[in-house]
DNA sequence: GCCTTAATGCAATATTATAACATTTTATTT
DNA sequence: AAATAAAATGTTATAATATTGCATTAAGGC
């Protein structure tokens, strides 16, 4: 076992994810349409970053016509912009938001072993960001904080090894 | 002006960066070839994250055969490997590091306007990710932290627009 | 000088992402 | 309901970033 879909009941985590989607979407106005609908079960399928053509791939397993990257990366972009999926820069790779109601950029703890990546809603790294940063006199404003590491899980893996 | 470059002596700067660089190299006993030279050079030209395939046009410049992508890659995995540069994965661009003699992966400061890079050599954001991902049992090895916001500088100049 | 290792040259290709424009769907107005 | 506008998607092509694999050359140790 090296996955954190194994410790919890990975489908609720799945079908919450879904709902808050369609939720938010309705409450905003805007359109959870078939394609971002399966763009972001995607994302959610397991707690790993996953890529935009990894995406197509999936897609394409389900039509008969594989579609073109524009039409993954326009989802993407979508979920990405309401705050429902975020990107990580150092993977090239999105990964699902739990909090998608509050806008945030967040931080990221990326297992170097399971790649699982967990999502901080801390306070602390961003106060000390903006601490360090205004003695430059540098003013934040997008955070980008992706932390390669090994997570407890995967420590005890290694220590029964 | 919109750049730290006419703020300083940059040529001291880069003059500074290839002797640590020469230095260094002799003391670790590894090459600091021509190929190596240039690209450090490259990216030591100003402070603004320069791309892998802009050094490759610039050294295009100095030669008579545009040379292939790997020679630029090989030279940065080199460089970043000692060291030497450290590469922003938000940005897929590379910058010069000021202090490769301790091993570091450094925390930026990305200006938005003028896309100058301060690198922070302070602890206080380390501290504060180890202390929230020990919460999780998380042990961080690699932490990546790019804030991109607005330097003091162009504050100023927004000030005076 | 010979041999090993490191570095570079070179061609091809993989991976990630976007531009530009056509078409279709959805919502809004009349 | 028909006309219109706006949003979303389809489609083709291509840009930008990065790597693989193998040939060749250079440097250092014996």
């Amino acid at each position: 076992m090296q996955n954190i879909v194994e410790q919890h009941n990975h489908q609720r985590c799945i079908d919450d994810a879904m709902s808050r989607a369609r939720e938010l979407c309705q409450r905003r106005q805007i359109k959870f349409t078939p394609i971002r609908e399966q763009v972001l079960a995607c994302v959610w399928a397991n707690h790993q970053p996953i890529g935009a053509y990894t995406i197509l791939d999936e897609l394409a397993k389900h039509t008969d016509r594989r579609p073109a990257p524009p039409t993954v990366y326009r989802a993407l972009d979508f979920l990405v912009d309401n705050g429902l999926v975020h990107r990580i820069a150092s993977l090239n790779a999105f990964v699902g938001c739990k909090d998608p109601h509050h806008q945030h950029q967040g931080h990221f703890l990326i297992c170097r072993l399971c790649r699982n990546v967990t999502e901080l809603d801390t306070d602390i790294i961003n106060t000390a960001i903006s601490t360090a940063a205004k003695q430059y006199g540098f003013a934040v404003e997008t955070p980008c904080v992706e932390v390669v590491g090994c997570c407890a899980h995967c420590q005890e893996e290694d220590d029964n090894v």
